[in-house]
DNA sequence: AACGCCTACAACCGCTCTGGT
DNA sequence: TACCAGAGCGGTTGTAGGCGT
């Protein structure tokens, strides 16, 4: 990418951890671009010492580098075991699905993917997802897709637009899932597609959860189950007359605690529908005392959602922030993290 | 070939967090 | 408890190189 400065710009660090009476230090520090001695030095010295106080380590190593930049240089770019190069369609997939739940928590994300450092992952969403979303959000919305007046639902936006919509950090959240399937629709697996798992809080606000990608499904699918704590399905989701009851919406009012909230509705997308082995079936179960206030089970067995219930385990104005949740724990419970074959 | 626009990404910046005193 | 310094994080910027005209 860019040529490596070797002239050398010397120029005051702004770091605001430098020592201010360090002044004359600071005028020799360098910044921009490393050059091939900088980050051999650098090499050297972490290879033989490694990591400590990167303020030492700056001037141990004989580089005219504030430590933070000596740091950031390490992690980014000279660490052995960073994996160069593209990423790969799993590792997209993986960054995508990751993002569905931590937000713009580069480093978190970096740590569940070897070898990536968190500006590249952060680098990469910037650069190529989010712009994919948004050019498959835009094609997706031209006129003739939108003069179904139930584009005024974002959710069926989000969804359809296969787009991403960062979820709300704090509130309530209700979780949504879509499907263009109805219990009568016989598909192939490729009509799944667009189909995406939406949390939406209080405040109408939008998340994927996880993102439902092409050929994905079941993993991703799978993944939602685990975090939610699902059991077997006992019927399949139908739809319901409101304004989401066309792309077949399960509007849950909270989702919490994840383990042992009784009252949530565990959902699950199987690889066969129980009776018919339709591979695209989203299958739900209830896992709430209350569900039969939230869902029919009609004589077929087909779920469908009724209405918004209450809450059992955690009254209405309580609410909850994302930095509350068992992140680690939810994380370490996705088995398709497995699938990346590092 | 020259120019301008676009993209990818390295690096910076400013802020928060954490641990030590 | 307050303060300080270092570490870490996420947002932003700057620019080399690719690409189209």
């Amino acid at each position: 990418m860019r040529k490596p400065d070797h002239i050398g710009r010397e120029k005051v660090c702004n770091n605001t951890n430098i020592n201010n009476n360090n002044t004359k230090e600071m005028l020799k520090l360098r910044k921009g671009l490393w050059s091939p001695e900088e980050d051999e030095k650098l090499m050297n010295y972490m290879l033989r010492n490694g990591q400590g106080c990167w303020t030492d380590i700056a001037r141990n190593a004989g580089l005219q580098r504030c430590g933070k930049s000596c740091r950031l240089r390490w992690i980014n770019y000279l660490r052995p075991d960073l994996k160069r190069g593209a990423f790969s369609p799993q590792e997209e997939q993986l960054i995508i699905h990751l993002h569905s739940i931590l937000g713009n928590r580069w480093s978190q994300i970096a740590a569940r993917l070897p070898g990536r450092t968190d500006n590249e992952i952060k680098n990469f969403w910037n650069s190529t997802i989010k712009k994919r979303l948004k050019v498959n959000n835009i094609s997706k919305s031209s006129p003739n897709h939108s003069k179904d007046n139930t584009s005024l639902d974002p959710c069926r936006d989000v969804m359809e637009g296969g787009m991403f919509m960062s979820m709300h950090d704090h509130d309530l959240m209700a979780i949504c899932m879509e499907s263009s399937l109805t219990s009568t629709t016989t598909t192939s697996s490729s009509s799944m597609h667009n189909s995406s798992m939406i949390m939406k809080d209080r405040d109408d606000h939008f998340g994927i959860f996880p993102p439902l990608l092409q050929n994905n499904i079941t993993r991703d699918a799978n993944a939602a189950s685990s975090l939610f704590n699902v059991s077997p399905c006992i019927g399949e989701i139908g739809s319901r007359g409101d304004g989401y009851g066309d792309c077949g919406i399960l509007e849950v009012p909270y989702m919490t605690g994840m383990e042992s909230d009784n009252n949530k509705v565990a959902s699950r997308v199987t690889d066969g529908d129980a009776n018919t082995n339709n591979p695209t079936s989203y299958m739900f179960e209830k896992k709430s005392t209350n569900f039969n206030n939230h869902f029919n089970v009609d004589t077929d067995g087909k779920v469908k959602v009724e209405e918004v219930v209450g809450y059992e385990n955690h009254w209405p104005g309580e609410s909850l922030k994302m930095g509350e949740w068992d992140i680690e724990g939810l994380l370490a419970n996705i088995p398709s993290l497995p699938y990346l074959d590092f």
